[in-house]
DNA sequence: TCTTTTTCATAATGATCGCTCGTAAATATC
DNA sequence: GATATTTACGAGCGATCATTATGAAAAAGA
């Protein structure tokens, strides 16, 4: 009889004994807790309960996993990139952006502060260009703002002779200002009463 | 004949052949560049001029070094406390706190960003002692801060409504910004605008 | 000159780094 | 059952880690 749903066939080979979506979370958090560069291979070894050959036939190498740990962090990019886009104003934006970044600095279940602007502050010239990709997801969200507030001051919700890459470099700014302050132990609320703060300066026609 | 000026003995044995506190200079910008655990000890000592043992026997262990360079980036705290309590108002505390991060953030001839901001972002735990000596320093000037703003809300420069660690968070949110931006290749002048943009939203009696 | 003191450079310590080899085990296909 | 394929796992690769033992070299004081 022939199965009715086309579920997953199976591969010829041993089965792999782990839930590669699991480790990787695991390996994210991990990475989140300590460090692209001061997390080892065993630490990731022991964390996510598979021995280090695991890790490089399911991950490739180090770099590698952490890249793929970045992007499931950082989800869909074209969720970022629709949610400031279709946001009623660059000011709903702006607050949106600060509440996701709160929300996931302040994590339950999570490490504090940002993976990215915390685990690759900083670093050897080995890891140079992984940091470089960190740098380009905080030029693409500044780059996002900047042209949400332009598209504000086109249609006249913004004055038009204000600075948008300043303004958009203040959400940046205070977003990773968060990473920071999150991971000194600042709560959400205490947060959420300085984006308040920021939002109260945002300019109006 | 007597010596008449009681300048600097030199006591027996070998004498140093090099400049500490140059070596601890160069220190300092090698951790800030690269991070206090991913800077090596070769990393130093090639970056110095000095081999591994002078290091240890002029400076300690790693630890120490790190800590020592932080206390020559920082400078003296009393300047900081006397800065902040001494401004004509706590706007102008906020200023020149700013406008000093944003000065060392961005100098030509240092690393970008915030040796501690950076350098001390995250970790393994055998360094969680020397990353709550970093999150210390930020709980200090945040601390100063808020008594800044309290005494400008007695005094009546201030409302008595807004929330002084709300206030003095953002203050130390905006600086934290700043580091990663800076990082990020910002100019000097773009973060003098975010800082204005933050000075324009400053409470007013 | 001789002793004492301190610094020098070479070389080595054990531990850990990222990563891989080799072999046994577990599955699908023939 | 035989074969092919994939994974698991222990062991080990060379390189680098922070740190130190060793002994020669360079100064002061006797």
């Amino acid at each position: 009889m022939k199965k009715t749903s086309p579920a997953k066939k199976r591969s010829p080979g041993r089965p792999r004994g782990f839930d590669r979506q699991a480790a990787l979370e695991t390996a994210m958090k991990t990475f989140w807790a300590h460090g692209y560069e001061t997390t080892s291979i065993s630490d990731l070894s022991r964390a996510m309960g598979i021995n280090a050959p695991a890790i490089y036939s399911a991950f490739g190498d180090k770099k590698q996993l952490f890249l793929e740990a970045m992007r499931l962090y950082q989800g869909d990019p074209q969720d970022q990139a629709e949610g400031i886009a279709g946001a009623p104003s660059s000011r709903d934006a702006a607050a949106m952006v600060m509440g996701n970044a709160i929300r996931t600095f302040t994590g339950k279940d999570t490490p504090k502060g940002c993976l990215i602007g915390t685990g690759l502050a900083t670093g050897s010239p080995a890891a140079a260009d992984v940091r470089a990709e960190g740098n380009a997801m905080r030029d693409k969200l500044e780059a996002l703002l900047v042209r949400r507030i332009e598209r504000d001051k086109t249609e006249g919700i913004l004055p038009p002779d204000i600075d948008a890459g300043t303004l958009a470099a203040l959400v940046n700014c205070t977003v990773q200002g968060f990473s920071t302050l999150a991971r000194d132990g600042a709560s959400a609320a205490k947060l959420h009463a300085v984006a308040d703060l920021v939002l109260a300066g945002w300019p109006e026609e």
